[in-house]
DNA sequence: GATGAATGAGGTTTCATTCAT
DNA sequence: CATGAATGAAACCTCATTCAT
């Protein structure tokens, strides 16, 4: 698990390790799919550095195709248009981001860090950990912001990757059920979710005019008395 | 109260001798007769329709234009772009924001109401005006959140408006001074607008997974605790 | 004719003081005239200064008006279109030239300045004059050159313009009938006329890469070579 | 002769590193297939003719396209905009021109024709090439006249090929150099080219109100003198 | 006469998409 | 599969001109 975690935090190159180690398996060569995938894999990385950079509306086709250094001929044989390929990347980094925080809760659970004393250790941890997942690529985050607005595919694909963050979320709280003082532990867990995370964004991509670790020391304390006083 | 409504005020004269001067580079004609200020609202009502029943991106001058039952010369006559008008609702939409806000909090004031015993009342009734200023145009401000994240001119009227907000939010909290437990209010009053905005927006937005007066009740126990616990 | 002149020269204002003159013998006023030849001067004298600087396909009705302080409508009470005002102002130019350099041979003649002693001292004279007749506008000369090639209209006026100043220079070259070399005279005139005018024009508006006293003195050089040995 | 080249060489390079610089930043497309270059053929063509035709202002980007028989598209795809277009047809014009006048440099000193007693002739050869050489596309020349003083990239272009003019003019009189009655080769050779260059243009474009063959014998005569005598 | 708001035809420019090589 | 030239609909924007006040 955590060998193919690791190998996703370079996602990129995933792919092409998989390939490469099936190959020498079976001593084959499929050098036509292969040029494909890696194709499909600089459009990807082009795209992303892009939208990052000009912003998802104002990057066209021939742009990206240009930074992927491939022809646009080759964008619409992989791609019907620019939101499909969008989609394709927002996917893989929630895929990322989820497959990320379910790595930090196993640490959690195996160092059995949680017992009911380090109440707030736990939660300036949990906290932390959003807060560095949220490191990957804020800009494109930014365009991310934007789209989850306006489009509707876009907008599904966000609703999922937060539920289940919020299931999870739900989890993880149960493990001190009986301290608990609140009352419905699906909401306090949905609160707590969109209020970290809008937090952090705060602080990440909008110039909070507070510093960022005193917010989360206070963010904390909040969620903390929230919980269990 | 006076001093804060001095501020703004300033704040805006400013802006609009410096819009008058970018117009003038622009050849952009500042309405003189009636008929002209017509013109220039039924382009505004025309263009609040059309972003919230399209979007932003997707509605073109000629859409508006028509919309507006106007030529097209006309958008250009009063506005460089389609950004400009948007940025013309936008402030609009803010100031009656900003007006309402003002106006709630001098009813609050004048009731008398905030004694020390009724401070879940007060946060419940300040949340409640919050969530209520929201309710216009909600498709509109879907797509202004969208711009927001990705054209800096957009981020800066939004981050003028919100810095407002937490000023004001700011001296709202110095009435309870004595009773509040944080230690630092400016930080407090920053986290608790953050978060208000934040789960009014999932509420009215977002379609959150959890009915909204409960999320509500729920915000108002966390803040009371954070402050008062 | 020398007065006249004179009030020619600050020719703007000659129609101005013709009327001031008319009205004070008459005891007569006409408002209503009176305004609608000032607002035509107006636009004429901001179009000059809208050609010269914008040169002429740049500048638009609207440019004119706002320079002459006055509306566009007024701009289409006057003048059919941009080019009959082009037009109004070229004449009024070409006739203020050729009027000053009647004036010019008429001191020449006057003087009896041209024993055939000193016909290099004369043209000489002659050129400097034609040199300095060049000095009003040249912005706007800059911008003539231009529609004399591309309107046929404007052509006309030119061609009329420079036959006078073909006819002149005939005249004055008889002066030295009997001491000229040339066969032709017309010829020779036509000649000369181009000549000079290119000359100077190199060196008002080409920035010629030679100085331009220098040049004028072989531009005299040659001439008299021409004409006399 | 060789060393001139060389200046122009460089020179012409120099231009290419530039271009293709701004180019880039123009997303402007290099023809690198035959396909490519053809339209870019075509639309040079195109834009020769309706620009003889119709003059540079009347003309516009569709006008060409459709002459062409190529999309718009197209048009932007090989040029920023029409005047792009035009320079690149005025800057192949010139150096075609130049071309020429060097292949027929060429031929007079390869005859040996410049024996000092047919210096007339000499002179006439001359004049009458530079009037050859003014054939091409009257009604283009006539055009590009018109933008010379009105807009300064094209000015430039023009006085670049003017100054190649003047000194390989300087460099053909200094064949005579025993025989020159001037005091100065440099500002004989630009009076001489000037003088010439205006007076086959009033031939050619200006409808001379003297027959071409006559004037151009008497400019001989006067070039003669001037030189000579 | 003077005004300046309104008009909309027509120009410029972009870009998603196709398709021959 | 990859290429990149070609396409043209549709966006953007300007400005000469009209006309109600």
């Amino acid at each position: 698990m955590v060998i193919l975690l690791n190998i996703r935090k370079t996602n990129i190159d995933y792919l092409y390790i998989w390939k490469a180690f099936m190959d020498e398996i079976n001593n084959i060569r499929e050098p036509q799919q292969q040029r494909a995938i890696e194709t499909k894999e600089k459009l990807k990385k082009a795209a992303l550095k892009m939208f990052s950079k000009k912003g998802y509306h104002k990057t066209n086709s021939k742009d990206i195709a240009k930074e992927a250094g491939v022809a646009v001929g080759s964008f619409y044989a992989y791609y019907k248009d620019k939101k499909e390929l969008f989609i394709d990347i927002l996917e893989e980094h929630f895929r990322f981001q989820d497959e990320l925080i379910i790595e930090k809760a196993n640490e959690i659970k195996a160092s059995g860090n949680f017992s009911i004393e380090k109440k707030k250790e736990f939660l300036r941890f949990i906290v932390k950990n959003i807060f560095d997942v949220h490191d990957m690529s804020p800009e494109f985050h930014r365009e991310t912001s934007a789209l989850i607005y306006s489009d509707p595919d876009v907008k599904k694909i966000k609703d999922t990757h937060e539920k289940n963050g919020y299931e999870y979320s739900e989890k993880l709280l149960n493990l001190f059920k009986d301290n608990l003082k609140v009352k419905d532990v699906k909401i306090a867990s949905f609160l707590i979710c969109r209020v970290v995370e809008d937090i952090v964004h705060s602080i990440k991509f909008d110039d909070a005019p507070i510093k960022g670790d005193k917010l989360l020391d206070e963010l904390v304390e909040m969620i903390y008395k929230y919980l269990f006083l």
